[in-house]
DNA sequence: TATTGTTATACTCTATAACTATA
DNA sequence: TATAGTTATAGAGTATAACAATA
């Protein structure tokens, strides 16, 4: 690459190229910030042997302890089919069980197990630890204005 | 459901789930709001029959005529053989041209057409609506908090 | 030897249909 | 008959290796 070449030669786009329509696009910079974030998050995982799937049940087990894998599929916003796979990855960790419910046979209930419950805890300190880093500077009003934003899009979605 | 069952009886979990742990991460918050942003955005792109990615290629060719596949990819960080089709569907369509360089026989001098350009101004302006549309209530001044967030996220992931 | 565009391929994520066992 | 969980499968989206043409 030629980067001493002062004249606007024909050669076309030799520069960077212009973001000008995207940049405008508040939801573009939000998927973009998105991805950064995932991906951070995606390594601050890997030490627990957690994608961000994985993460989410079994916080969301955690929380809920007693839960069927319908209900969890539901609040993941996941296709039943494929939770059972997250459920099974979790379960062969040892990190959660799966009991059948005494009144109706079909369904699970779901809980962590101690590893579990342990493992949760960490992963949840260090996911605290990747937002702190990357909201570093960040006061606690924008913040709240930043949250504020993203639930007023969740009710224009809805309307 | 029994939901009459007044008692707090062994069923668990009968009430909606807990996402209190979840909810305290902007992470999280962010991400939900970019897949709700992003299916709107698919409704709102589907009578122009293109994708996020097709748009955006779109938009970058318009804006940076002359570009080249490799730097096309490299602006919209996706691998090059996962362009090829993206550009194949543009070009199939009518919408950019693909010319040989002179001066380096290898590489395509990317350009829209008429047609693309009619199109890329038309879908532009319907984003641009399901924007307005999603951010309705939001003031400048929380706006400009926002970008400023979103541009912290990237400055800190960077070091 | 390096680069542009391409093909083939694999791996992950996600979505649907159909099965089983229970109710 | 309806529901919980499961299996199989198909479709996107994304990543890597290797090739032909050109530099």
């Amino acid at each position: 690459m030629n980067r001493a070449t002062p004249l606007s030669a024909p050669e076309p786009a030799a520069q960077a190229p212009s973001f000008t329509t995207l940049r405008r696009l508040l939801g573009y910079r939000l998927r973009r910030a998105t991805t950064l974030i995932q991906s951070d998050l995606a390594e601050t995982l890997k030490p627990f042997e957690l994608r961000m799937i994985t993460f989410t049940a079994l916080v969301l087990i955690r929380d809920n302890p007693g839960l069927s894998q319908s209900q969890l599929a539901a609040a993941m916003d996941v296709e039943r089919p494929n939770l059972v796979v997250i459920v099974d990855e979790l379960e062969t960790r040892g990190l959660i069980a799966r009991d059948r419910l005494p009144t109706d046979r079909r369904t699970y209930a779901l809980t962590v197990t101690e590893a579990g419950e342990g493992l949760c805890a960490e992963a949840v300190g260090a996911v605290e630890g990747h937002e702190a880093r990357l909201l570093d500077g960040l006061s606690e009003a924008d913040r709240r204005t930043v949250e504020a934003a993203l639930a007023l899009i969740h009710r224009n979605a809805k309307g």
